[in-house]
DNA sequence: GTTCTTGCAAACGCTTTGCACCAGT
DNA sequence: ACTGGTGCAAAGCGTTTGCAAGAAC
């Protein structure tokens, strides 16, 4: 999918790095734009495979130092994984995840699919909210049909017990 | 703290490892009962260290695939880590997270302290529900009074953005 | 007796780091 | 000119795996 990016959009990223105090460098042009539009949450291995076939110098430690930096920065979040490499989430608006236990994919959930009540300052025993993460452990459709079908391959941990309870 | 365990308490651990399907060994038998009275989240490494004195024979790869077993048949949970090594849970009744982001330490949220409303089965795209995980970022107690008074050693991560909304 | 588990060591995957060179300011 | 970023290679940490000996069933 190559996507011609308009001029007004180069020109937020190069203002999104010097206003984070960073220098506006290839690699890092190259990964914010590429968070910015993948939403697939990659990891940092996946971030390197698709920028080398234009960017062939780009080296892996140049991928993580950056991505560190930018998580450092507000610029990309970190996705905490249930298993498996660190993933990256370049969508900064509040949203929640879901994580198909089967193959592994992780989904955008919008706060108008499920709003949460706002979360309490203060949680007791002086804990001072300052973010909450919320993450939906799902099966996608194809998981679904395969599971149907085929019949368990018992990779995953065995079904977690919601956090949830109706109150 | 050497707690003294009621003979019913060995007999309940005994009959879950058996309903698992699992055979009784002396390091299940240990990790179980660890995770059953630890309300600290260990990682492997913390759980093989606390057991090693008793143990002496127990070997760090038993513990990952004790802890890994444990995990598939739902006797504990991981918590997935914003960074570092995973940690499990032998608490299995429905409750959050909160981690500080200062120190990394990991308390546990009643779901009374904040409830959640029941997730859909659905969320769009055919991903069904079948758990949720909460976890709350947090400075505890002692973090934020040493934030006040040393100043930021500026090791975590930029504050995430809530995943909340006021709905 | 068969099957599963243990413990050791080695391999593995993901991530960070040390350092010399180069680029942005 | 100074500071900070890049790229490479190597080290680091956390975790899994292959295998022989032993324990649970």
């Amino acid at each position: 999918m190559e996507t011609v990016e308009p001029r007004h959009a180069r020109r937020s990223q190069v203002e999104t790095l010097r206003a984070a105090g960073l220098r506006i460098t290839g690699p890092r042009l190259a990964i914010l734009r590429l968070l910015q539009h993948d939403t697939n949450h990659p990891t940092a291995e996946q971030v390197f495979r698709r920028l080398r076939s234009r960017y062939p110098s780009l080296s892996l430690a140049t991928v993580y130092n950056t991505l560190t930096a930018f998580a450092r920065r507000g610029l990309c979040r970190r996705v905490p994984p249930f298993e498996g490499p660190q993933r990256f989430d370049g969508m900064l608006d509040p949203h929640h995840h879901a994580l198909c236990t089967g193959c592994g994919r992780l989904f955008d959930v919008p706060v108008e699919v499920y709003g949460l009540p706002p979360p309490p300052a203060e949680l007791g025993d002086g804990l001072s909210v300052h973010g909450v993460q919320l993450t939906f452990q799902v099966l996608c459709a194809s998981c679904q049909a395969e599971a149907a079908g085929g019949g368990d391959r018992g990779k995953a941990d065995h079904t977690v017990q919601p956090t949830h309870e109706e109150v």
